[in-house]
DNA sequence: ATGAAAGCGCTAACAG
DNA sequence: CTGTTAGCGCTTTCAT
């Protein structure tokens, strides 16, 4: 015997609550929002209705009548962990100002992005947190936000857009680690897991070359990677070792990315920092428990996505309207002893 | 300057797109849905207008006259790094399937895991994956289902509930951990991380349980945790060793919890194994890396996510119609240098 | 204090 | 092939 399906007969509405109540449906509409006064009499009868028959109102009539859903959408690239913390801080913010909260990811995809965007100011989002993928979406984004859907970047900027902003410095980070790198010695740094097209790692690599060209270190190595599960950035890393090109320290651009190249580090016997330094980007719970603790970047997302956060909602409560904030945290940098 | 608000005049409807276009709002509704044929010409006109108005349909109205919203609802407990992976796979299962993905977690709250299932319900939502975090909800849990919407249980079950499950075995996880240590002579293993409210952990209390008695080992050292932050967690973990009773082993219940163990351990310079050996509950990319490379329980949350929206999905499109199956993951578990 | 009726934007059955 | 019409379930004036 199968799971039973006893195709619903029909969920009860309003209606079916009213004449069981004996009441009109205005009424039972009255009660439920405490729209209106409801002598304890009917509000008692309407009460029992809605007990009896398990009446939930549909949230789609609902919709079709309200202006706004009161929730708040959040656009990732990618459902990864790095997201997480920044994920629950939104959660949490909207959810204790009453909010709902809708998460979509874009898989880094501008089309997807665009779609995303479009379901939900179709649904009537109240505003919008977007770490955006692409540039593509510039035009439609500014649309959205001029027919009066609040949005704030978070994580990630694109230029040209008058919204709030929420990301912290990377530009800089990769600066620092690249300088710290040079001040150890080194000379041929490998920036590890480049992608031109993502806007997160730009900033990362502007960052690098910077540090390399004001250092007069002339030797720029970069291991490009384009999107990709972890089977291909090991591999990518594997044909880098395997051709042989000197390199006495590595700057990795992610926290996968990292645990990678030094399990793959690892494993061929290389050592940390003597034969090679490493610098990672995001810290972890783990990266002072390493064999050579890990000198790191430290990104704060959920703090990121607090402020953001609270910006949208401030805006959202018309408790701020002044002109669009950018708000650029200091990434931490923590050196431990693999550098 | 503020941002712009131009409190968009009102959305066009599908009728200012016929009118436009001069046809019908019936044939509006045909072409986008492309649920009948139109004419090149009907379709060229009614494509333009649409640009023009940049016409979005609107997803409620439709949502109102629709049975399914080709969606699926995850409910998980909380939104942790642990989960992610979990996400990942269903998220990419559902588009892949074309469906919807609406995550929702109900913070292991069991009020609000009823409020979330009930407005799944309410959005005629296809079906529901669910990690659940009480017993409380198993009766809306089974009348969900009869009502026909498939249910899918998966991280954690709740007995009595006839719905597919896709769990891992953390029982008998936990009783080979307890056991191996007791075969590397310990015999004051401590269980770090209890609460007896959670059905994930309570497992994991059996299994350490059951091998301590068949083991022969009369004493058992629990740390109780209720929910809280890793402050807390921290908090519980020296609270603990300040209390000064004498261990020789430690199970972390969680990768958070090993994580914070394992960095106050160090602190406190306690070397492992020689002082304590050390299991984790959830094995990561760094376990290896460690100092001391960490023994672990490793649970594949990505394939636990894969398998449930299989199920799920199959029921969906009425691939699958027999009784409920259960699917037992073997967790694995790597033993490393910690014990 | 409560009820009747109109309408939100869309789809689908039925005509033409 | 395309248009007309009748709801979907709810909220909201406007009467009473």
């Amino acid at each position: 015997m199968g799971q039973q399906r006893r195709k619903s007969a029909k969920r009860p509405s309003s209606a079916d609550v009213a004449s069981l109540a004996g009441v009109s449906r205005a009424t039972v509409s009255a009660y439920i929002n405490k729209a209106r006064y409801v002598s304890d009499d009917l509000a008692a009868r309407i009460e029992k209705a809605i007990r009896d028959l398990r009446y939930v109102p549909d949230p789609y009539a609902r919709a079709l009548k309200e202006q706004d859903l009161k929730t708040i959408g959040l656009i990732i690239p990618v459902l990864s962990r790095f997201f997480t913390p920044l994920m629950q801080a939104i959660n949490e913010a909207a959810h204790s100002s009453r909010y709902g909260f809708l998460l979509c990811s874009s898989e880094e995809d501008a089309e997807r992005e665009r779609e995303v965007l479009q379901i939900l100011v179709a649904k009537r989002i109240s505003g919008i947190l977007i770490a955006p993928c692409s540039a593509q979406n510039r035009d439609l984004v500014r649309t959205i936000q001029q027919d009066g859907v609040p949005v704030v970047q978070v994580n990630r900027r694109l230029e040209g857009l008058e919204t709030d902003v929420v990301i912290s410095d990377n530009r800089k980070a990769a600066y620092r680690a690249t300088e710290h790198l040079i001040q150890r010695g080194r000379r041929k740094i490998v920036f590890f897991g480049h992608d031109p097209h993502s806007l997160a790692l730009t900033d990362k690599k502007v960052g690098y070359d910077d540090a390399l060209a004001r250092n007069g270190v002339g030797e720029s190595i970069v291991v490009f990677l384009r999107q990709g599960d972890e089977v291909d950035i090991e591999r990518s890393f594997v044909e880098f070792l395997d051709s042989g090109r000197p390199f006495d320290s590595l700057i990795c651009t992610s926290q996968t990315k990292t645990s990678i190249a030094l399990n793959v580090l690892r494993e061929r016997g290389i050592r940390i920092p003597a034969d090679v330094a490493v610098v990672g980007f995001d810290d972890s719970p783990w990266a002072s428990l390493l064999c050579t603790p890990l000198t790191a970047v430290s990104e704060s997302t959920r703090n990121m996505g607090e402020i953001a956060a609270k910006l949208l909602i401030d805006r959202l409560e018309r408790r701020e309207s002044g002109p669009p904030k950018t708000i650029v945290l200091e990434d931490e940098f923590i050196i431990r002893d693999s550098t």
